[in-house]
DNA sequence: GCGAATCCTGACGTTTCCTTAACGCCCTCG
DNA sequence: CGAGGGCGTTAAGGAAACGTCAGGATTCGC
């Protein structure tokens, strides 16, 4: 359910953790280095991602950035450096928490449930966008018609419509778009998109050939209207 | 601009805080006890929540069940307690993170603009510049009649918009606002100015041949003007 | 392995937008 | 009183963005 990326050079560390996690029910994925955690991060999707900034490849940092230059994902940094310096650096780059090994492991644990509740602010958001023809189910993960009919979305769709979602009434670039559904180092495919746009107009719009709610804004991305 | 409200009994890390915070640029607000801290969090509206376990009047969990069950607000816990299980129950009662004392002040520093980071997506506050006959949506990159009924702008009407919006009631000179929208190696072509801003009136003015929001200022750039 | 679903890619016609030029108005100044 | 500059208005051509369709590649489940 819940995904965590553990990004970690030390097998033994990598290894109790992915015991520890996995027996609390969440989901674990790992990487090596940094160039496969950005991968990870990118492909995967986890909930949060805890990095360790001692790896071999990269400066934790850089990684930070990295996430951060496209991705809000709650990071949750290990670290041998008592260094305050390191701290703030780490911090000021886009970390969200700061753990200093050795660590105890009900902390860490403890600092990964608040990551989570964070990231997930489940009670607080309405987790229905309604629009003038369907209804966008964030929780569930699906799209209804105002019939209550289910409407078949495929993977892309569905990130597509989400990412809509959660920004709903608000314009959202086809940069974004393209970053969120297939990766940082995607941004200038737009025919990607109107390929997808095309084929979810005709699943949720009466008229796909006049839409009402998946409008385009041209030279500027996309918008769904709520209400 | 940014409140920071600080709940401890400790006069001298008080003062010391209260100093700092100040130094930066926030705006500081203290508490001595549980009960005061709770009653702050509610009249001011803190962004982010600062806050000592060792309180005299009551525990500090029960602090942050208090501010939890009303509000997400970022809170982030000083303690003297190195005690694993403290930092457990502190973070699982609703805690965003944990400081042990002694804390370097850099280090705090860092973690408070992680948590006001994080706060301001939270944050929900639409920027709206309203005008007599529109309202401009700034973070929907939007623009609205006073019916509420949406206006189709293309991107560089947009920009100028936006432009003159940023610096709403203020007169905005030709040159910057080529700059902005057209780039830097522009500043003399005026005559594009002319033919936005009279696109821009026939879809946003009544009465397009007197304007009333969208002025010039002969010679020298345009003003939007707000209320 | 096989079939179905999904995804990627290229081509083409259409829509939309940006730029540029021309013209008229008003005010200022010689 | 006429010339000229700044500004508003309109229209048209070309460029860019968009919608649509179809075929091939890939993945996934059985």
């Amino acid at each position: 359910m819940t995904t965590i990326l553990v990004v970690d050079d030390e097998a033994p560390i990598l290894r109790a953790l992915s015991i520890t996690l996995s027996a609390r029910g969440y989901t674990v994925v790992t990487a090596a280095t940094g160039t496969e955690g950005l991968a990870a991060t990118a492909s995967e999707r986890p909930a949060v991602v805890v990095l360790d900034l001692g790896l071999p490849d990269m400066d934790g940092v850089e990684v930070i950035r990295g996430i951060r230059g496209w991705s809000t994902v709650p990071i949750i940094v290990l670290s041998a450096r008592e260094q305050e310096q390191q701290k703030v650096a780490a911090l000021d780059a886009g970390a969200d928490d700061y753990v200093t090994k050795p660590f105890g492991m009900h902390e860490l644990l403890a600092r990964l449930r608040a990551a989570v509740r964070r990231s997930v602010p489940a009670g607080e958001q309405e987790p229905l966008v309604r629009t003038a023809n369907f209804v966008v189910d964030l929780a569930a993960k699906q799209v209804n018609l105002l019939d209550d009919q289910r409407v078949r979305l495929t993977p892309t769709e569905w990130q597509i419509i989400e990412t809509l979602a959660r920004h709903a009434g608000r314009l959202v670039t086809a940069k974004h778009l393209l970053h969120e559904v297939w990766g940082p180092s995607y941004g200038t495919e737009t025919n990607y998109l109107r390929v997808y746009m095309a084929q979810l107009r005709r699943k949720l719009e009466p008229d796909p050939s006049r839409p009402v709610s998946l409008l385009t804004e041209p030279g500027m991305g996309y918008r769904l209207v709520v209400e």
